[in-house]
DNA sequence: TTGTTATATTGCAATATTACGATTTGGAAA
DNA sequence: TTTCCAAATCGTAATATTGCAATATAACAA
């Protein structure tokens, strides 16, 4: 019986731009220039860095960025006045798990 | 990188009525009674079958297996005057794949 | 303090999705 | 033929999604 929580999560992802971005932060040094304050793979990769390689305007991005950790699939982290994003893989694991058996 | 189709299938999954009928047909026998023309495992459940258990109405299931079809998730068999719908399981274990690769 | 920078929020337009009633199509039955 | 029934399509309304400009907030810098 499919619950309201994997629904939002798929919706997440049933997107290119979310698609993309769940894409670049598996491997976010591949993908992304290093940044001065916060590790790209330890502390997760900068909203600026991101909206500015998907090519959308900065609320456009945060609202794509917002879908994705209210879907449980992206945590964050606020350090000084950046938020930088990162894959929350156990829920991701948990996704696909649950794609593995109610679809 | 994803592609237009994988996108279009996951789409196709992120609904709560799309993704309960891809539950009930795994086991047709189990959630829809005997059909007169049509096998429900090898010819698959007639639309009628489907709309009724969904509550929805006729227009509206149709669009949602329309979908499915579309995303190449499920086939139909036209017998008389009736559509019945399967699982195209090659298909979904293609999408499970990609969506264990790509998220 | 004032100004700058990064992010979040608001409001709005364009488009997509979801739903239904009405109608059309196509096959089967009378 | 005409009549019925299942399915498909059309038109349309309600809602959701996606995008951006403008603005607000929050943290830093001068």
């Amino acid at each position: 019986m499919p619950l309201p929580d994997f629904d939002r999560q798929l919706k997440a992802i049933a997107n290119p731009h979310r698609l993309i971005i769940l894409h670049w932060l598996k491997d976010p040094t591949r993908h992304f220039r290093p940044q001065v304050d916060g590790d790209l793979v330890d502390d997760g990769v900068c909203a600026l860095l991101i909206g500015e390689k998907l090519g959308l305007a900065q609320p456009t991005t945060a609202q794509h960025l917002k879908l994705l950790v209210d879907a449980g699939l992206l945590v964050t982290k606020k350090i000084r006045k950046w938020t930088f994003y990162r894959r929350d893989e156990a829920q991701i694991l948990a996704l696909k798990s649950s794609v593995g058996e109610q679809v």
